[in-house]
DNA sequence: AGCACGCCGACT
DNA sequence: GTCGGCGTGCTC
């Protein structure tokens, strides 16, 4: 929604821990409305500014305006020596605290420190220096230890993690803690340790393929495959989680050699890049002749028409002028076949940063950017904060993919972060999507991205057919029509492949009782518990409460219970019944939580072993199944009744990626969507005129409603034990909102609730919500500063948890 | 958030 | 008599 990189500049550049944004402006000649409206009113409404303490001229006010090197300047006049420390602490408080520096070394920001905090020692970050304190004597306390000789978060991050603490609201300790990985957050020092590598040892036989350990020997195909070289250890964890343990029979065997190196060589053996069609080169050209500065690119592509070759041929060339790239990626897509392909076709080191990475792997991996050894770094959501030197260009894959934006804590968008990082170092960003987010295509309607379309896809493949199914009145077997079941066969005749997706895992989301009605419901959550045949137990995909099924009601006792509706357990088994000779394959969470599994599975369907695929969206996201001829969607009209106004764009989104997988080569694929409501026009124009005229149409809805991307929107979010707390909370909320838009000049706010959130009580806990909601940016930051003044250290603050979920994708 | 202090209930 | 429940106060 936002584009950041245009939210208002007196915000942008509002130094956020120091100074509130409102008091620019007020030092501009408006008198505070906030203060007037205090005196004359009986209610005790903190203004924003109040908490807030001035900065003082700060190495860090220089370092914004200075390159890194010059953060510090040594040369202090002695009368005025800055000794005291103004710190980032961990914690949920918006402040920052004082410290006696220990030494005679420099206050720079960015360094780490070791301080006394409570009763415990942290691990802070300096924010700023400054010659006093108003911190009285007898409470400064002394830092214990500086960390670091240079500062971990250089200039750029530093501003980017202070920008993202005030457009978030969240503590700013706690971002930058959070942007650091584990084991720096946690004070390990910060020192590269030589790249383990392993290669093939001499007593290696040839041919191991048929060796009884498996994981020995996809050991040794991923150490044969990279090379003399060698392989590092980072990129043998996707192999196995376990690898180390059968690494040791191959060392002993002398099949494996460990050698440990400073720096990675080179990739010697490089691909050529792909020839590119006509659309690619110039999508290349646009975004090449963009370097070394800030815009922003959308590459609209179809799936299939080699957006990965366009990012390699720019980041190649990145590479070849010293330059580091970032890519982002959905975690769902960072396979190994995915690094495979860029360690392929790249001379540099590329390292990557994901959650399947062990703490100190991270935190290696990290280091090796930050100190511009590294020169891609392929990454999840988190990797937007790596610090990197030499950054050329930011790669956001699939930047309408919902994981870039973090649920829980510090709730940032990485797309959005990843446009202020890039305005800041004044390099490009490319987008790449088949189906872009509404925000990203609104910001090419309006002028601030170029879009850049591939409509062909490699090798002549022709785009999918879509058409809607009737399922009304249709005879329905097990969720699946005849008309379906009748494509489905005749595409098996045919020697085609098929993708058969609903977004349901588990057998059946609910178990009804035939005789009292009750059906199973979660103790903890307002809803009901999916049935899991296979486990034979009921589970809640909410909180994940599990039980066994019940041979009777839960409520009557009755032994007449009914499984209703359908999940993909129960899809792959009628599948498999009405085609027993037929393998039919599952690929959800369930089914690939075991190790290897998934990896498994998508080899069967790669190679065309397995006919039938049965999935949730776990299938819709980057994987590529050559042999697909026909996709069918089964729970489509879930999506157009959806409680949060994202529902539909989502659905399309999904819809036309599940799509994507389909007829990839030399056939021409067939997707059928089963709905009861063919006339839907959203639905109808989707299918008909395809996701450009289905987002314009969606987006010409959402601007009538005002809705964002026409509007800002921020989430303030309450959870408790108790059912009415949440609510009285939001409700002071609200009043203090009543009150403070009072006093401003500015009418243009407006909140709404607060309501229950659509699951009230999920985990045990009741949840309420409250939108505020404006058409100025700054107008809605600052109502949010005045509810985090206010309830930041408030009594009810205890009983009930809140926080600020700003731009926020889901109301859940 | 942590972590302590502090004041009331049911246990070795 | 104390172990421990969670209310409330504080963190430079």
């Amino acid at each position: 929604m936002l584009s950041t990189d245009f939210v208002d500049k007196s915000f942008v550049h509002c130094r956020p821990c120091c100074q509130p944004v409102d008091s620019l402006a007020w030092q501009a000649g408006k008198a505070s409305p906030m203060s007037s409206e205090k005196t004359s009113s009986t209610l005790d409404i903190v203004s924003a500014s109040e908490p807030q303490t001035p900065a003082p001229a700060t190495a860090m006010t220089r370092a914004m305006a200075a390159a890194p090197s010059d953060l510090f300047d040594p040369e202090t006049p002695s009368g005025d020596r800055q000794n005291i420390a103004q710190i980032a602490i961990p914690s949920p408080l918006h402040r920052v605290f004082d410290y006696r520096w220990p030494d005679e070394s420099p206050i720079v920001a960015g360094l780490r420190v070791k301080v006394p905090f409570g009763r415990r020692t942290v691990v802070g970050i300096v924010v700023a220096s400054a010659s006093s304190t108003e911190v009285p004597a007898g409470k400064l306390k002394r830092v214990t230890r500086v960390l670091d000789a240079e500062p971990l978060i250089p200039a750029d991050l530093f501003k980017l993690l202070e920008w993202a603490s005030a457009y978030y609201h969240h503590p700013l300790g706690e971002v930058m803690s959070g942007a650091l990985p584990v084991a720096l957050r946690k004070g390990a020092a910060a020192e590269l340790q030589r790249i383990e590598m392993y290669c093939v040892g001499p007593a290696c036989p040839g041919d191991i393929a048929n060796s009884r350990a498996p994981v020995q020997a996809a050991l040794m195909m991923a150490i044969q495959e990279s090379g003399a070289g060698g392989i590092e250890a980072t990129r043998l964890a996707s192999v196995s989680r376990g690898w180390r343990a059968s690494m040791k029979p191959l060392l002993a065997k002398g099949w494996v050699e460990r050698r440990d190196v400073e720096d990675l060589p080179l990739n010697t053996s490089v691909e050529k890049g792909q020839e590119l069609l006509p659309e690619q080169q110039k999508a290349l050209d646009a975004v090449a002749a963009g370097f070394g500065s800030f815009n922003c690119h959308l590459l609209n592509g179809v799936t299939g028409s080699g957006k990965t070759e366009v990012y390699l041929q720019l980041i190649e060339r990145l590479g070849k002028q010293g330059l580091q790239s970032l890519v982002l990626v959905p975690e769902i897509s960072l396979t190994p076949q995915l690094l495979n392909r860029f360690s392929r076709r790249l001379s540099g080191c590329i390292v990557t940063l994901h959650s399947a990475l062990s703490d100190n792997e991270r935190m290696q991996n990290w280091l090796l950017a930050s100190t511009g050894k590294a020169d891609v770094v392929i990454g999840t959501r988190s990797a937007i904060f790596t610090a990197l030197p030499r950054l050329g260009m930011i790669v956001i894959d699939e930047e309408h993919d919902g994981s870039l934006k973090q649920q829980d804590g510090f709730r940032y968008h990485a797309r959005d972060l990843a446009m202020m990082r890039a305005r800041e170092r004044s390099v490009p960003v490319l987008l790449g999507t088949a189906t872009p987010s509404f925000e990203s295509l609104n910001n090419v309607r309006n002028g601030r991205y170029q879009q850049l379309r591939l409509t062909r896809r490699a090798g002549d493949a022709q785009a999918p057919e879509i058409a809607l199914l009737d399922i009304r009145r249709r005879a329905l077997t097990e969720g699946l029509s005849d008309r379906l079941l009748d494509h489905i066969k005749a595409h098996l005749d045919d020697d085609g492949q098929i993708l058969i997706f609903i977004n349901r895992r588990g057998f059946a989301p609910t178990l009804l009782c035939n005789d009292c009605g009750a059906c199973a419901d979660c103790q903890r959550c307002d809803s009901h518990m999916t049935v899991h045949e296979r486990l034979n137990r009921l589970r809640c995909h909410h909180c994940g409460a599990e039980r066994p099924i019940p041979l009777g009601c839960e409520s009557c006792g009755s032994e007449r219970l009914d499984r209703v509706g359908h999940g993909t357990e129960r899809i792959e088994k009628v599948l498999q019944e009405q085609f027993p000779e037929i393998m039919v394959a599952r690929i959800d969470r369930d089914s690939t939580r075991r190790k290897g599994a998934l990896q498994q599975y998508l080899q069967d369907a790669t190679s065309g072993r397995a006919r039938i695929l049965v999935g949730t969206q776990m299938l819709a996201k980057g994987h590529h199944f050559p042999g697909v001829t026909l996709v069918g969607i089964l729970d489509a009209d879930r999506g157009l009744f959806g409680t949060d106004f994202r529902a539909l764009e989502q659905m399309g989104q999904l819809i036309l990626q599940v799509a994507g997988r389909a007829g990839r080569e030399k056939r021409r694929g067939t997707v059928l969507v089963q709905t009861r409501n063919p006339d839907n026009h959203l639905l109808q124009t989707l299918v008909l005129g395809g996701y450009d005229e289905f987002a314009a149409t969606a987006l010409a809805d959402r601007e009538s409603a005002g809705l964002p991307p026409f509007s800002y929107v921020a989430l303030v979010r309450a959870e408790a034990a108790q059912r009415e707390a949440p609510h009285e909370f939001l409700s002071r909320v609200a009043h203090v909102l009543r009150m403070h838009h009072r006093t401003v000049a500015d009418k243009d706010l407006a909140w709404f609730g607060p309501v229950p959130a659509p699951m009230e009580r999920l985990g045990g806990r009741f949840r309420a919500q409250l939108m505020v909601q404006s058409s100025h940016r700054a107008v809605l930051n600052h109502a949010l500063r005045v509810v985090v003044a206010n309830f930041e250290n408030a009594a009810e603050s205890r009983k009930t948890r809140w926080s600020i979920d700003v731009d926020p994708v889901d109301f859940f």
